[in-house]
DNA sequence: CGGTCGTTTGAAGTGGTTCAAGCCTTGTGG
DNA sequence: CCACAAGGCTTGAACCACTTCAAACGACCG
């Protein structure tokens, strides 16, 4: 039986995987990352990631989902992205002006960087900051590809692109078997990352279902078909 | 009559208050930026901002415009953002890759920020890195109030959205006069960065102007009527 | 077993695209 | 100084992608 305040081992190694492919961290500095690891920060699904102090912290995602989102004045939501283990998010201070909130979708499990890292020795220090750093500039030149999505894409052309981009981010870590993996969301935050009603997100998941290119059903994506996606992002 | 190799006055007066106003440089630190400014890089309309490093570059406009974009393989463009003087932008080397280049729209002057403040003497440095640094941030966190645009607002609302944007940072820098300024792009232009067709840009160019919100033409826009703008953005 | 939330489908309406043509403005050369 | 070309702006008409509204169905939860 698994101890509740123990992380459990198979996502710690999950994450650690996703930012050592993403930054190119090497096997050392991945390996004394892992034993600094700690406190643990756990957040129920639906919690707000606000930062307590006024700065803005870093926080590197163990386990479970989360997005950045903006509610706006009339109610509607435009989500900016999702975020997965071995991610890491900015929490910022809740106030007016934020540009977004960091909100779980599933529990989720998470350090704070600057408190695991000044633990560290002096040498892996610079290293793992320097890992944290850019996973967080990486994450933030997805927005770019996200432009585009909204900008000049079609709505199955969205999801194809969409699709392609959390399947190949899930396969750095590990978390893609058989062109399969857990996304756990509705259709109604496909449509709010997407730009699109609920209704339309739905006939275009239909679309790519019967063309045999993937199919999403109560939050995991099945059937990949990757090459396939490609091209029907493009037109 | 006007040295060629000499700076015009005033145009870096409006970038060194552009750069104060957006991040709070003392006015101490304005002025030693302004006599550091040198050696200055001239671009004409339509060049390519690449850095020559292999890492990317951090410039200085002190006049002129550029955008952001990206051209699609089916020659389609998306516009990222507009850079005015005043804006720090980040010019990255040349390759596949790259999530964007810098292209300008009019001739440019900028300075290369690391080239400006290496000579700069000790005490300055810290806090002007500190300011460029911050200018950059400020104009990557716009790409989240672009994304909402993109998902969640209408052409005209789309269109009342940017001109806002433009007013107020051209305002902050001194260059709206009576509700006007000059915006040096074409209507195609307008379309790239708010995902719409060149025709429907014009309708909706039409719609704000028969309600006496704004007016755009031949590169300048005339007779903002800013409250009435944001009222059309919301709705 | 009923309630709630998410998914699915239909039908009607609308906002934006595309294609095509004409016009206006600016720059260039005779 | 005028003629002409080229690029940008403007408008109309037809079409299509996506939205909205409405209703039914399915899965999960107490």
């Amino acid at each position: 039986m698994q101890q509740p305040s123990a992380l459990h081992r198979t996502d710690a190694e999950h994450a650690l995987a996703g930012l050592a492919s993403v930054t190119g961290l090497s096997a050392a500095s991945a390996e004394s990352l892992r034993r600094l690891i700690g406190p643990i920060e756990r957040y129920p699904a639906g919690a707000v990631l606000s930062s307590i102090a006024p700065a803005p912290r870093l926080k590197w995602i163990l386990s479970g989902w989360a997005c950045e989102m903006r509610v706006l004045p009339d109610g509607r939501r435009q989500i900016f992205s999702f975020s997965a283990p071995g991610d890491v998010v900015l929490s910022r201070p809740v106030n007016v002006s934020s540009p977004c909130s960091v909100v779980t979708l599933t529990s989720v499990e998470c350090v704070d960087v600057a408190q695991t890292l000044a633990r560290a020795k002096d040498a892996d220090r610079a290293e793992l900051w320097r890992a944290m750093s850019l996973a967080l500039t990486v994450a933030e030149e997805r927005r770019y590809e996200e432009i585009i999505r909204l900008g000049r894409r079609s709505a199955v052309q969205r999801l194809a692109d969409l699709l392609i981009e959390l399947h190949d981010r899930l396969d750095r870590i590990g978390l893609v078997e058989n062109g399969s993996f857990n996304l756990p969301i509705t259709q109604e935050h496909i449509a709010d990352v997407l730009g699109l009603s609920v209704v339309h997100v739905n006939r275009s998941l239909k679309t790519l279902r019967l063309k045999n290119l993937a199919t999403f059903r109560f939050g995991r994506v099945s059937g990949i078909d990757r090459a396939g996606l490609e091209k029907s992002r493009e037109n």
